[in-house]
DNA sequence: ATTGCTCTGTTCGATACCGTACACACTACT
DNA sequence: AGTAGTGTGTACGGTATCGAACAGAGCAAT
């Protein structure tokens, strides 16, 4: 299904897409094709062999892990500062976690192939990508230490703020249900973590929608690994330019 | 402080550097240089600049995270089968962890400018690096899945699995304070733990010194956690030809 | 207005782990 | 033999989280 729409929405969204050299710009936007990203949508299945990458525009991918039990934990959060499916120029071409749309909206499709051709003419893309992907890391390691550490009240607020940063405003779309399987906890674990957070003014949420009022206090409620992964980011992947062009194009769903 | 040793330790020991083909093992291997790691050495610490990579032959690294409290748990483990100081060729030269000498041994030690002179040379370094990484990452999700959802008793044993396969016997040298703060918990929980596999008659140990005297059971009594990480590390890096030739050769302390 | 569904709030006992404290055992050194 | 130091065993109360069960509240469709 594709529909032509006249969009405020650019490749240069994508902070990785933005910060490229004007030739590969030349060469890659041609084929980047948007995809329009519903809430809940599996990208793809743990083990499944990927064909293409995408690059977050406005929408959230969350990275999780699901276990025989079927219990699950949130990895780590993709946006726009990044790309999903680094396994396909990692070259193992799988991995085991399975990637679900956290935040709806808009994300730009690009063929695997197209992009380790590139990697092949130039190397600017390559050293990019493989920063991001070091971030990636970071953010992985982090989460593993917050999860041994940290109470579920500060996780939530870690996990807020890394939601905040990905998206246009102040407002998510996520059930206390949801937040809990990404955090790998009881639902009942965060209605209260969350209750705290509403008596002090910091949030307030209704069925699903939760609104964040105060987001100096989330950050001092918040564990440290919010802002170790935020610094060692903004250190491997510094912002480029963020000026945006907007024209008419088609959009594919997932 | 060097010194000629005759040693039965060759850079074809490590399982990355062996599956090289024979012109990049040519190139490289002149320049690789032995060196010695002692149990608890400091290998670099989190946010140092890297200048080396390392090959372990038959020692054992232990990438930990140390949080503001001191608190500390390990994300990743690196023997023969991997690299330690990815951050260098992934772009980034320094990590926010820390390398921990966790079993004495051998590695080969590379110069970080050769190892990225050799990548723009020849593709297939990088992509065995890539994977390499990859499988890293893999090590890492299933880190922070583990200690979400999995009691210390399941952690040991996945923990000494993931030793054992580093190590040439069943003896490993570690106190339970170290184990302790490998897995980020109380020291007494490893006590309490370690004291159900002694009495299982799984493991055996005396101060500083464990002997695993049944693997099966420890892999019925480990969580998946370490099945899983095995299974996709043999996909994505099968193993190579394991011969060996050994030679007389300089050793360096670290 | 009724019904049904989803989302949230609250309770209760169970339990895994923590923090603290201390006793004991083995080793090494004098 | 005595002493110091390091590694291990155990005990106790405190707490965060779990598992299960259920009640209510908001929203949608009929």
């Amino acid at each position: 299904m594709q529909k032509i729409i006249d969009t405020k929405i650019t490749p240069l969204q994508n902070h990785l897409l933005s910060v490229l050299p004007d030739e590969v710009k030349e060469r890659l936007f041609p084929f980047v094709e948007l995809v329009k990203l519903e809430l809940g949508e599996v990208m793809y299945e743990a083990g499944d062999t990927l064909a293409n990458v995408y690059f977050p525009v406005d929408s959230i991918v969350s990275l999780l892990y699901v276990m025989e039990s079927g219990a699950s934990a949130e990895i780590s959060v993709v946006g726009n500062e990044g790309v999903v499916g680094i396994a396909l120029f990692m070259g193992g071409e799988s991995t085991s976690s399975r990637a679900v749309i956290q935040s709806a909206g808009y994300a730009y499709r690009l063929k695997g192939k197209r992009l380790t051709e590139e990697f092949h003419r130039h190397g600017k893309l390559l050293g990019l990508m493989l920063r991001y992907t070091q971030s990636l890391i970071t953010q992985m390691s982090q989460t593993a230490v917050c999860n041994r550490h940290h109470t579920i009240d500060q996780q939530l607020c870690r996990w807020l703020l890394l939601s905040l940063d990905r998206l246009p405003d102040n407002n998510l779309t996520m059930t206390q249900e949801l937040i809990a399987n990404m955090l790998g906890v009881r639902r009942e674990g965060v209605t209260e973590a969350a209750g705290k957070l509403q008596k002090l003014g910091v949030i307030d949420y209704h069925r699903g929608h939760i609104t964040v009022l105060n987001r100096q206090k989330l950050e001092q409620l918040s564990c440290e690994c919010y802002a170790v992964v935020k610094k060692e980011t903004d250190r491997l992947l510094p912002h480029g330019n963020e000026k945006f062009y907007y024209h008419s194009q088609n959009v594919i769903n997932l």
